[in-house]
DNA sequence: GATAATAGTGAACAATGTGTACGGTAACGT
DNA sequence: ACGTTACCGTACACATTGTTCACTATTATC
């Protein structure tokens, strides 16, 4: 890809980020974005249809590659399904999450996490489905498999929430403890 | 309150109501709004001051007259506080949901419930404090208050958003046992 | 039923934001 | 050095917002 195309999106997510920390969704408009960018209008218009495709973009840049099932290494960072140990997917993810790629925890924390941790969320259902050993415990007899897939997914986007909302006191370990409380699963 | 006014805030209400099934709330207008409310332009300003202020008086509309705490009984529905058995609240929330007061159904099952489940969630947190019995838990000494708050209200969200999302093949007193399965409390 | 207060009408408006078009310029890969 | 590609900036048509105002209809109250 053109040096100048990379640029120019780095710098509009850059500025989307940005203001994206300090005001909702809603109430940014493309003016600001490319005034941030500092770059032309009819360039962001080149990259990104609209802003909705933007915000898009952004949170398939955020998620996509954490939840990456190809398995192949980058940066010397395992991807998720290419983790040794499978039974630490939860501590793994926070460590992750912990270790701030992309901003992410700005994202989660800003007033517009409601938008980035749905998104989180079905990346995350995606993954659980594949993970039978997650489906052995005796509540999952008693409930709908789809029932209990959602009430997996959300307990641990929600856990990601309040750790992230409480200033994330919690180590990585610790949280992954609550977790697996709250699930009723005893790690 | 003069009954022009009742008249217009419904039709407001209603039509607001209607494009809310239809689509998302960033791409409705405030013009669609009045169009389909049949009303004067000016008239809209003068009830509510932007289309996000609207947003939020319906929330309240909906919420808040469910979770009133105040006791009193209006139109034979008894408030949530007001109940006999205050141990099956959740049960209470499920038959007044499926009861589609407010048209509430409608609103949970739409591309919009984000908001309203969210709405929904803050409301609920306020009610579950306020419940000491179900702080008695053997987890609830593992874990710090805050979080057992959160993930009691966001796992019976999380519920009813499933439950909706399933064309509430359940019963209230089924979808309420799912519930209470996946907190981990035998009822 | 007459009256004053209140609410709604509809058109017009400035202001802001959106998305597109285009000729000119600069950076890119080869 | 070359052709290609991306960016610039200005301008534009268009939609949406929120306000204003003179006028009309409805209301509660006497």
């Amino acid at each position: 890809m053109d040096r100048r195309q990379r640029k120019t999106k780095e710098a509009i997510f850059k500025a989307f980020i940005e203001l994206l920390s300090e005001k909702n969704v809603s109430q940014i408009t493309v003016g600001e974005i490319i005034k941030r960018a500092d770059i032309g209008r009819a360039t962001f218009y080149a990259h990104f249809e609209t802003k909705d495709f933007l915000l898009k973009a952004l949170c398939e840049e955020l998620f996509c590659h954490i939840f990456d099932a190809t398995g192949h290494v980058e940066n010397n960072h395992r991807h998720i399904f290419n983790c040794n140990a499978p039974d630490s997917v939860f501590l793994h993810l926070f460590q992750h999450l912990a270790n701030n790629d992309n901003q992410i925890l700005e994202l989660l924390a800003c007033e517009n996490n409601d938008l980035f941790l749905r998104y989180f969320k079905t990346e995350l259902s995606k993954l659980l489905e594949a993970m039978p050993e997650l489906f052995t415990h005796s509540k999952t007899s008693e409930l709908p498999h789809s029932f209990w897939v959602n009430h997996l997914t959300s307990t641990f986007v929600e856990t990601v929430r309040w750790w992230v909302g409480h200033k994330r006191e919690q180590s990585p370990e610790e949280i992954t403890k609550f977790f697996y409380a709250a699930i009723g699963i005893i790690q």
